[in-house]
DNA sequence: TATAACTCTAAAGTTGGCTTGAGAGTCAAT
DNA sequence: ATTGACTCTCAAGCCAACTTTAGAGTTATA
């Protein structure tokens, strides 16, 4: 299947500005066009989307998706690198997801600390003279 | 207990910079200076961080965390907004793990991709001529 | 009391990742 | 053949969140 740039903006949910932009970038480089200029995305090219998106949701900067694009771009050679490329990727998300899990127990201890400050009808419960190392 | 700026860096890994630009910001609403000027910082100050800390690694911009400091300077008379806003939060960041672990199927996809390509020595096994509709 | 290492402010500079705008060409439907 | 909605490129603009720089004052130690 062939599209066009708007189909392709729709169905992933990426700005038109941004998907050229992309292009520019070289991240899309198996990308091929018209006679008349306008791009033509394969099924190849919107799965490269997918994993641009993928690197992108998990923080990985445009200059290392270069390196990643780069290493398609060598063929066979690179398969061990690009294996380890995600494999990296994969300790990395793990790491940001348990980051975030303790971030939760911040939320959550702030969430009793105003719940039970809105019972007392005030935050000086969590104040009192008798707590001199309070550290709510 | 009262600490210097560069001891707080230590203590909260953040630059030095960082802190006197959330303090420019008005981040910091509570926090007192010496007659020099120096910033001295107290538990309070400490825990402030902590949470600007948590709403940052959860993607919130501090335009927003200067509505919440808002709140925090109106007093009791927040405190069921300031319950809300940690709801939200939570929220937000039970959504930020699942993109996560979506991703994580994408990534985790990839390493299959990847290694029966490198047991099979060419990335080819995974575009048959047999298979016009290959999604990998 | 000298000196080295700190602190302060204000303003300008940096970075990444886009978005916008201008000007020009293309396409599909009437 | 005209029209309106699309596409293209290139350059410039934008934004958030810092970081850096310059110049001036402060503090702890020898």
């Amino acid at each position: 299947m062939e599209y066009g740039i708007r189909e392709v903006a729709e169905m992933m949910n990426i700005p038109i500005s941004t998907i050229r932009y992309y292009d520019k970038e070289g991240l899309l480089p198996f990308l091929s066009r018209k006679e008349s200029g306008y791009r033509i995305f394969k099924d190849s090219d919107l799965e490269m989307l997918r994993v641009i998106d993928c690197f992108k949701s998990t923080g990985m900067p445009i200059s290392q998706m270069k390196e990643f694009i780069a290493m398609v771009k060598a063929g066979d050679a690179s398969l061990q690198e690009r294996y380890d490329l995600f494999e990296e990727r994969k300790r990395i998300v793990n790491q940001q997801i348990k980051e975030l899990e303790k971030q939760m127990d911040v939320i959550d201890h702030k969430l009793w600390y105003y719940s039970t400050a809105i019972e007392a009808g005030t935050e000086d419960i969590h104040k009192e003279i008798n707590r001199p190392c309070n550290t709510d």
